[in-house]
RNA sequence: GCGGAAGUGGCGGAAUUGGUAGACGCGCUGGACUUAGGAUCCAGUGGAGCAAUCCGUGGGGGUUCGAGUCCCCCCUUUCGCACCA
């Protein structure tokens, strides 16, 4: 892709070639003697923190959607330097976690040798890409000096109460005798040796993020970010509001027993007509009649089998009945109590009322096992006795039937009235719920920091000392997980025997070590600090520095890590430890790459390596390309073909560049143009509309070039630090050709001047009933009778009209319509 | 099933509050320069029609002087979550 065209022919306009290749890497080392891309955290006068969310350094090196997400956030960075801000941008590497430990497996290569080797082809490919990194402060999470930290929030989280140990159930592949993450686990088999995964407990480490559900809900009102992530933080945390109300029921033994349920339809009360246990219920073995039990039992034992996938993706509803029954409180009639997976002990009160008549999920349960369905809410068209083919579950304009003296009431009131009712007789009460689950922060494997808790016999579970941080990650030979079903670190003796920092007997280290989510969760807050060893991160940098100013990432992170990174800084918050209690001012998602209408995918043969790209086209031309190939909060189709419309773009700023002339004046109407651009780009990159940016960059090119015409040196000018942002070294380049002194970075982004930009005369559409049929140049100050007579003055305009106007809609600078 | 996003030329995509649909780019057609062109430059490029003009933003209704944009119904694609009571 050389422009050979301008080789040696000396009446082509272009006398030197554009040689991007020279060009990036000049750049890239004067950047680099000179320390461009520093920002020095200590003087910096106006912070802004634009951070993007590091990589995982995956073997195959850098993909193309890592550098569409970057270049997004660095033209930001770039664009709010040049509006004269100290900006930080810093980037480092999320390197634990089970996909690095799975590829590891795969081709039999130690994690401790590969991630170093993976770090350093990242670290090539992305200076490469010509972002304004500091790189000096880069992080890995694999880093002792990181993940002391890392454990240092455990013990924050452990001292606080919001670290507790539960039985939890995880997958486990029989036949890899091993534990397997959600990811690894496809269809309820095993992704590797499609077995079926079964469940298996295990006591784990859960972080209490559930007791900040309501907090998480409520500040995102208050956030400026993506709204669909805020939607998908909003339904993951999942607040209903309804009521808990109580069944008694009578226990084997004679004695009485109150079953809670929890429901948001408390008005359909008089529709239930059985209740349902989740089968792990604590109250289900001492509900269970002789002659049920062994039924019972054996449902029991195998929903706990059945794997967790299995389970949720089957819709054929299962149960047993226990031989017991329950008081319903309203209708006061005895209803039985059954057991079945479709009801979940992690929600609620794990026990629901059957209201078959209302939720299609009771309903399906009710006609498998001929429970009796009753309809107690009908709508405008049915009445009390209208049948019921499926469940009614509409709520609006609904009103009670079937239900004592709850009868025409509407449903909302109604739902207030059972439940004071109710509550007077001491058997309900409102509650909300939320779905948000407990965080469970054990992970039975090797590659990731081990949770810093000693097992003492006499003492009991014991933090270990702040001191003693971090609990290095032992280099062991048999890093795969095996048939004891618990961490490879608890084959190791030498890592696992430590003394009880409190009594000195030899205790027990835990040996699972923490959520690659954890290591993430707080990485932003150590950037500024990275260096410091004594802290996590510097109280008075981080108030410098912190909340981000802005954040950059996909939206595959909406609910996992960006949430908890809200919690693990609310907890910080809470402990005194920062001031803010958001972490991210500002977030907006980007979108994804895909190629040729097909999603990438090593299987498809369709990966984009951006290093050849970068090779024969340029960063910056890829850069711009891939800028320009969609909207970038919404991603875009990468095609091959595309991308020499970008590198034209830039070859016409290069040779316009070497071809013009400080002689004569600048032309006024490129000028205007000029300032158009100007405005267009000033509100184009804030809200990342990168695509039109660079379009309007295409478009002015072309009016200073239009139809071979010498460009006038103040009409290209400013068209260089528009450019910097997209095309950082081109720009650096030109501006040093051009006389400009210093890095153009440090220059300041072209003030647009509306006198300037105003057009003198507009083209008006002239519509008739609303079609357009005529356009008339007329100065964009017009009156509407100077337009109209303007229009009729157009032989086709008057033809339509014919006679007389008989309304005129004038919408002045853009169009007048004549309704005729 | 629930939730999000999206359907516009041959293709990627523009159209910020309802106001010229198709900016910009790719591709394509013709031309210039050239030993050559897969370089560069110029002109053209939604469809139909000689033309006047007509038709066009997934489909069907509606509101409006005017709808890609707003409202109702439906279809398709795609990404999350999936028995959350």
């Amino acid at each position: 892709m050389d422009n050979s065209a301008t080789r040696d022919d000396p009446l082509s306009p272009a006398v030197i070639a554009y040689n991007p290749q020279a060009i990036e890497q000049k750049w890239q080392r004067i950047w680099q003697q000179r320390g461009t891309n520093h920002t020095d955290l200590q003087r910096a006068q106006r912070p802004f923190y634009a951070l993007m969310m590091f990589p995982y350094p995956s073997a195959e090196g850098l993909h193309v959607g890592n550098l569409f997400a970057f270049t997004g956030n660095d033209i930001y960075g770039r664009f709010q330097r040049l509006m004269g801000h100290n900006v930080f941008e810093p980037l480092g590497y999320d390197a634990f976690g089970i996909h690095s430990e799975n590829y590891a497996l795969k081709v039999g290569v130690h994690p401790m040798d590969l991630i170093p080797r993976n770090i350093a082809n990242f670290q090539r490919q992305l200076e490469s890409a010509g972002l304004m990194v500091d790189w000096r402060y880069r992080l890995a999470t694999t880093d002792p000096n990181y993940y002391k930290w890392t454990q240092w929030l455990f013990l924050q989280l452990f001292n606080q109460g919001l670290a507790y140990r539960k039985q939890a159930a995880v997958n486990w592949c029989p036949d890899c005798k091993t534990v397997l993450a959600n990811e690894q686990v496809v269809g309820g088999l095993c992704e590797r040796s499609q077995t079926p995964v079964e469940q298996r407990l295990l006591e784990q480490w859960f972080f209490r993020i559930s007791d900040y559900a309501p907090r998480l809900l409520e500040n995102l009102d208050h956030i400026d970010w993506s709204e669909t992530t805020k939607t998908a933080q909003r339904n993951w945390i999942g607040r209903s509001e309804g009521a808990e109300i109580e069944f008694e029921s009578r226990k084997l033994d004679g004695g009485a027993c109150e079953i809670r349920v929890f429901t948001t339809r408390p008005d359909t009360i008089y529709g239930a007509t059985y209740m349902v246990l989740a089968p792990e219920h604590p109250l289900v073995q001492s509900l269970t009649k002789p002659k049920q039990k062994k039924e019972v039992e054996q449902y029991r034992e195998r929903t706990k089998k059945q794997d967790l996938v299995a389970r949720k993706t089957s819709t054929e509803k299962t149960g047993v009945f226990t031989g017991s029954y329950a008081i319903n409180p309203a209708t006061e009639k005895e209803i039985p109590i059954w057991i079945s997976d479709y009801v979940l002990m992690e929600y609620g009160t794990g026990a629901i009322m059957g209201v078959p008549g209302h939720d299609q999920r009771d309903f399906d349960f009710a006609r498998k096992f001929e429970l009796p369905i009753v309809r107690v809410v009908c709508g405008e068209r049915e009445n009390a006795n209208t049948p019921l083919s499926e469940a009614f579950e509409q709520c609006e304009a609904g009103t009670l039937v079937n239900s004592g003296v709850f009868d025409g009431y509407e449903v909302e009131a109604a739902k207030k009235a059972i439940v004071e009712l109710l509550s007077k007789a001491g058997s309900a009460k409102p509650v909300v719920h939320f779905r948000l689950h407990d965080w469970c922060i054990s992970r039975q494997r090797y590659w990731g920091p081990p949770i810093p808790i000693i097992y003492c016999d006499d003492c009991g579970v014991v933090p270990v000392p702040e001191k003693d941080l971090p609990v290095v990650l032992p280099f062991i030979e048999d890093f795969k997980p095996d048939d004891s079903g618990v961490s490879p670190l608890a084959r190791h003796e030498e890592f696992y025997r430590v003394a009880c920092p409190k009594c000195g007997k030899t205790g027990r280290r835990e040996t699972d070590v923490s959520d690659n989510f954890l290591d993430n969760s707080w990485y932003f807050l150590r950037y500024p600090s990275v260096g410091r060893d004594d802290v996590p991160f510097d109280p008075v940098v981080t108030k410098k520095w912190l909340p981000v100013t802005s954040y950059i990432g996909g939206n595959e992170h909406a609910v996992l890590h960006l949430l908890y990174s809200r919690f693990i800084t609310m907890v910080l918050h809470d402990a005194g430890r920062l001031e803010f209690e958001e972490p991210f001012t500002r977030f907006r998602a980007h979108g994804h790459i895909i190629r040729e209408g097909a999603k990438m995918s090593k299987t498809q043969g369709n990966i984009v390596n951006p290093d050849e790209y970068i090779e024969n086209w340029g960063a910056d031309a890829f850069r711009t390309y891939l800028m320009f190939l969609g909207p970038y909060e919404q991603g875009g189709d990468f095609r091959d073909a595309s991308i020499s419309g970008a590198r034209r773009f830039l070859d016409r700023l290069f040779a316009s560049v070497q071809t013009m002339s400080s002689e004569g004046s600048p032309d006024q109407s490129v000028m205007r143009k000029l300032h158009q651009t100007i405005r267009k780009l000033s509100e184009d990159i804030p809200r990342l509309s990168y695509n039109t940016a660079v379009a309007a960059m295409m478009e002015y090119i072309n009016v200073v070039r239009k139809g071979e015409r010498t460009p006038q040196r103040d009409e290209v000018l400013p068209l260089i630090t528009l450019v910097a942002p997209f095309a950082p070294h081109l720009a650096e380049e030109l501006w040093e050709q051009t006389g400009g002194t210093g890095s153009v970075f440090d220059s300041a982004w072209p003030s647009f001047d509306p006198n300037l930009a105003k057009e003198d005369t507009i083209e008006l559409v002239v519509q008739v009933n609303g079609k357009v049929r005529g356009r008339v140049h007329v100065s964009p100050d017009i009156t509407e009778s100077a337009a109209l007579a303007a229009a009729l003055g157009d032989p086709v305009v008057a033809k339509f009209v014919g006679g007389t106007a008989k309304k005129v809609i004038f919408v002045p600078g853009r169009l007048l319509n004549i309704v005729a």
